[in-house]
DNA sequence: ATTCTGACA
DNA sequence: TGTCAGCA
């Protein structure tokens, strides 16, 4: 993934145009914690093209799959962070986030026992959000498996 | 002109 | 989800 992915470069305004989507409608999935848009100085939301992908797949899987907004939170909630970010199996063990999640990490806000960077938008985590609805992501780090 | 929060048909 | 108010 490019760094310029992550960049957080289009308002509110022009995302909802280059999505087909309306304001209030990325208002409400913001509200919902199924996605975490930088703050500019100003309060204003920017959004990176990767908060675009994840838009966007949020909304197949609403309208195509019928998915409501504690479904979208329970499947964000099982992407494999521990394989995403490496965990040594020892940490993983005493990590309990990955086990109880009803909502993803970055929605979780900071409170849970686990290193974080300092913003959702650089977490390799919270880039892979796209593909939740892509069963590859949970096998493809580095020959792992569940077994 | 554009976005923000909160409230509500 | 959409819209309107009252601000910044």
């Amino acid at each position: 993934m490019k760094v310029s992915d992550s960049e957080p470069i289009y308002t509110i305004g022009i995302a909802a145009k280059k999505l087909g989507i309306s304001v209030p409608a990325l208002r409400v999935y913001e509200k919902e914690g199924l996605i975490v848009p930088l703050r500019t100085s100003t309060n204003r939301r920017l959004y990176s093209l990767n908060d675009l992908r994840i838009i966007e797949t949020i909304r197949n899987l609403i309208q195509r799959d019928g998915l409501n907004f504690v479904g979208l939170r329970r499947m964000l909630s099982f992407l494999p962070c521990w394989k995403i970010k490496r965990c040594n199996p020892a940490s993983f063990d005493k990590c309990e986030v990955p086990r109880i999640a009803d909502r993803p990490c970055w929605s979780s806000g900071k409170s849970a026992s686990r290193q974080c960077e300092d913003d959702c938008q650089s977490c390799p985590v919270y880039a892979h959000a796209c593909h939740v609805d892509d069963l590859s992501v949970y096998d493809l780090i580095e020959g792992q498996n569940f077994t």
